[in-house]
DNA sequence: GTCTATAAATAGATAGAC
DNA sequence: GTCTATCTATTTATAGAC
């Protein structure tokens, strides 16, 4: 599990390392870049994580986990509907954009591709993390019972959308103030509008 | 522009970065490495690029113009409805997936986003390319005039679906043909879907 | 646990023979 | 244009003092 940056060496080396993977890569990025952002001693990161792809790994994998158990969490609390799912959820890619970005890289390189395979988690053929959530707002919403083909569907309209915008958004628009109908209010604008249409379709099916 | 793989080193040498920088990134990625796998001389290939920047630079515009160029002409020539135009670009993403998987990797990077700037092209908000040829697809569809809103909100929705589709048929389904609805007849299927249902969203607004 | 110093491997780039 | 050899810098990882 990822702690918050508490002081300690560790904390600060996981904070530093996952934001520094995200934006420049496994290999861009050096054990050297790492403690030097952490402001922690270079051998610190190998004593503390053995080597770099140990480091990579538990980056990984706690962020998975995290977003996906982060998300079944609120779902079960505050149950709510299909619309303000998706929106925790691109809110969440949001302030978590770069164990997104992390794993959306991980997933097109074979290289690092078994960090993801094996977490034993409830979404392991979903791509990016928080599909069977998803998948369960939107049984919830049609109300009636959903083919296997029509809830496949439905998720990959929805979650390719939520994703796809979600990396857009962290990457070239919210530095971009100028292209239209990018602000974070659009989006969710967009996404609600998606979702009415995509369930509109389920229910006549 | 890029040639095909005609014994030439120079081409060998584009052929295989182009297959190489996808899979392992630019920092992955050795020049030793392309010049192993393209069966060339290690020199040759700083000779013919100058340096490795040069040489990635080169095959990112030239994948980026190609696609766009490609799809614009395949459009012009067989005037294909909004259907059949994102079918064809999901199987150009599906041949070339490389220069998707790069474009994609790039845009996720801020080291290398000026790689995507300035190219020139008219997609250039759009991220990966083609983005303007599915907006005259969809005007063509509509029949009446689209508004802005709408014409940013049906885009989003369709190219962000065939493009996550592409990046994940590409990664994960075809070496798991164990995952439901993941053929390619099945996406094509989804596809197909995904515009009768938004197209009919813009004519009723 | 934290530091310095260093080993061992690999990177990009170039010089110069052919 | 192609090759070998090499320079310089940087990488991961470790050994050993404190």
């Amino acid at each position: 599990m990822i702690e918050k940056d508490s002081g300690d060496t560790k904390g600060k080396i996981i904070t530093t390392a996952r934001v520094l993977f995200a934006d420049y890569g496994f290999e861009g990025t050096s054990i050297r870049d790492i403690a030097k952002a952490a402001e922690v001693n270079v051998a610190s990161v190998n004593y503390h994580f053995s080597n770099k792809d140990k480091l990579f790994a538990e980056i990984v994998r706690a962020g998975y986990i995290e977003c996906s158990q982060n998300l079944r969490l609120k779902y079960e609390q505050d149950r709510p509907n299909l619309e303000d799912t998706l929106i925790y959820l691109f809110r969440y890619f949001m302030n978590k954009s770069h164990d997104l970005i992390t794993i959306s890289k991980i997933m097109m390189s074979t290289q690092h591709a078994h960090h993801l395979t094996s977490q034993g988690t409830e979404d392991e053929f979903f791509g990016p993390p928080g599909g069977k959530v998803i998948a369960d707002a939107i049984m919830n919403e049609v109300g009636k019972k959903v083919s296997e083909e029509d809830m496949h569907w439905a998720l990959k309209c929805l979650f390719s959308h939520v994703v796809h915008t979600s990396i857009m958004y962290n990457c070239c628009f919210k530095n971009n103030p100028n292209i239209p109908f990018t602000t974070d209010t659009d989006i969710e604008k967009n996404i609600r509008r998606l979702c009415r249409v995509v369930i509109e379709d389920l229910k006549k099916s």
